[in-house]
DNA sequence: AAAAGTTTTTTACATGCGTCAATTATTGCT
DNA sequence: AGCAATAATTGACGCATGTAAAAAACTTTT
């Protein structure tokens, strides 16, 4: 890099003789500024390198363009495709994300959200951490910003606007075809990391009522917080398999990571899971984990729309930051997931 | 929330009576300042709702306290791993991580290389994004910063430190061993999305050559650059078993979404890949997905030791900010990876 | 060519906090 | 109690930019 470096407005302002605050414009909107004080500035912009600095301008502006997330895990492909959606429809409104995981540590996701507020972010958008974490955080953030929650929903919090799965939906419909084409299904819970494992068990149960079936529930150790779903899955039907407890039943996993698990302890003891063989064992799940179409048998399960969840969010977030927040109400907004026939149920 | 909102140090002396610079100084590092002087602040801060504005820290610090981190994919479990072991050994090691992902798009890595830059992070690691990324970025960086590369390296960068896999290690030890218990491996490529590929590749032919084996690579269609490794395992060896071919050979694939796929192949063809079938199929990956003790066959592979790659980044880029960095010499640190042997080889 | 309108520059102040030299308070010692 | 030594505090200045108002330069219109 051959061009000499330029620490300040002012420096640059001297260099290629423009005033600082015309500068300043520029930077903030290039179409602020004369065509010819605009040409004059980029083409000094090219005998010498000067990025404006980040703190400087993000401390005495307004407003920073920047938009802060959190999501309690990283090491999970759902929230990172919800994290790309969110990233994507920002970035086309023109706002920086700013993304933290709390890695399932209240104390973290306390800390992050005060990151943000010290930032001045124009709004948050946050992936609640589950039934251990903080609710205060989240009244707080929604006192002080713009602010929206995503995916998994505290009920008790009142005035939070919400953008999520319909899980009423989502589980119902996947529960109302299992029902539909072969034995109701056993619900093999999750570790309860965060509420979407209750909503969804409260939905199975519910539907199964509706449709006059006794719901069965292969709970959880209450101890048991840890993220490990795959690993839950596995262990849990390998001990019911190993019992020659229901061989031919059909479960309804709490998500797909679990099914995953679930599909490898059917495989362990030879079973082979799968919708065509009427009578037989057959395992679903729900997300629609990217991974799905590629396990053996290919996983049947309800998709959730991230695209828009991701979006709706965003959007929300837009608008009441924009001030277009008209009526003052509570949105919640639960989008519906979509069936996704495959072969193991 | 009912404690009154503070927004300036200013404010916050007058209302507790403590001066302003000892409260800056306590606010850097509470120790900087008295016990009595502590216990007023802190006893102070319970009573108002107040938080040190982050930018005009950050602007006024010489040392910002932050490192930043790009990775070109967010939907990779691999790259999350990566991403988490960074976290932890920096926040041990008191600094902040601020991530960005490029998306595989060469614009959005140099944005957020110059983002870096004008916000004076202290230190930088790029997990690169491939072939198609611009080599100047890394070197700018490289120029302005304390700067380390991770998990893929351009050869041709000569003065930029690196810690990565060794892959002729790795590759190396995966083909001994398909070579050792079975028929010598072809190699399923996967898209040329960065170094490693070539390089894997290459360290194939090289151990295939030693061993007196004849190499033997499924290539990939150059203009094929985008990221999805399962439906390119999947497509590639779908076609080659449809046309009868290659149903009992030892398959070493690329990585292990790629060997996910060929396991999707393999099912769907009603092959059972499995190093106990002595003589039939057989299937291999690399880096050890999370998901590969669950996928059916469960996946040999190797495993990159993903969280010594990211401590010994964070830890090669201490020593650089911290001036340790004696000799300025090119520190090129390749971690052994370690055979996982499961059933699929 | 003068008036009116527009854009740019100048000037001056603001933002919230880091930092250092100078000052004040505290402690230890006799 | 008095003094020196040490620790803590404070005043004053700096950081890199935003922003508003007033003055100056440039364009367009008549």
């Amino acid at each position: 890099m051959l061009k000499p470096k330029i620490h300040t407005m002012e420096e640059l302002s001297s260099a290629i003789g423009v005033s600082r605050p015309t500068l300043s414009r520029y930077f903030q909107d290039p179409s602020k500024v004369s065509r010819t004080s605009a040409n004059r500035i980029l083409s000094g912009l090219e005998r010498v390198d000067y990025t404006p600095n980040f703190f400087a301008t993000r401390m005495n502006r307004k407003t920073t363009g920047m938009i802060g997330v959190i999501i309690p895990y990283l090491n999970d492909l759902f929230f990172t495709r919800l994290l790309e959606s969110i990233e994507t429809a920002a970035m086309q409104a023109g706002y920086t994300v700013i993304t933290q995981c709390s890695h399932a540590d209240p104390a973290i996701e306390k800390r992050a959200a005060e990151t943000f507020l010290s930032m001045n972010v124009d709004g948050a958008i946050v992936a609640p951490l589950g039934n251990h974490s903080d609710l205060q955080v989240y009244e707080r953030l929604n006192d002080r910003l713009p602010f929206v929650l995503m995916d998994s929903r505290p009920d008790t919090l009142s005035d939070v606007d919400f953008v999520g799965t319909d899980h009423l939906q989502s589980t119902g419909a996947i529960t109302e075809y299992m029902c539909r084409v072969g034995a109701p299904p056993v619900f093999l819970a999750m570790p309860r990391v965060n509420f979407n494992a209750l909503e969804r068990e409260a939905a199975y149960i519910k539907k199964m009522n509706e449709l006059g079936f006794e719901p069965r529930v292969i709970g959880v150790d209450p101890i048991d917080k840890h993220d490990h779903f795959e690993g839950h899955g596995l262990a849990v039907l390998d001990d019911m398999f190993s019992r020659q407890e229901l061989l031919d039943a059909s479960f309804l996993c709490a998500n797909d990571r679990v099914a995953i698990g679930a599909l490898r302890a059917a495989a362990k003891h030879g079973l082979e899971p799968g919708a065509l063989r009427r009578g037989g064992l057959r395992i679903a799940g729900h997300d629609d984990y990217p991974l799905c179409p590629f396990m053996t048998p290919t996983l049947t399960t309800v998709a959730q729309d991230v695209t828009a969840i991701g979006q709706a969010a965003v959007d929300r977030l837009l608008k009441k930051l924009r001030g277009e927040n008209i009526d003052n109400n509570q949105v919640i907004l639960l989008i519906n997931g979509a069936l996704k026939l495959r072969e193991s149920a």
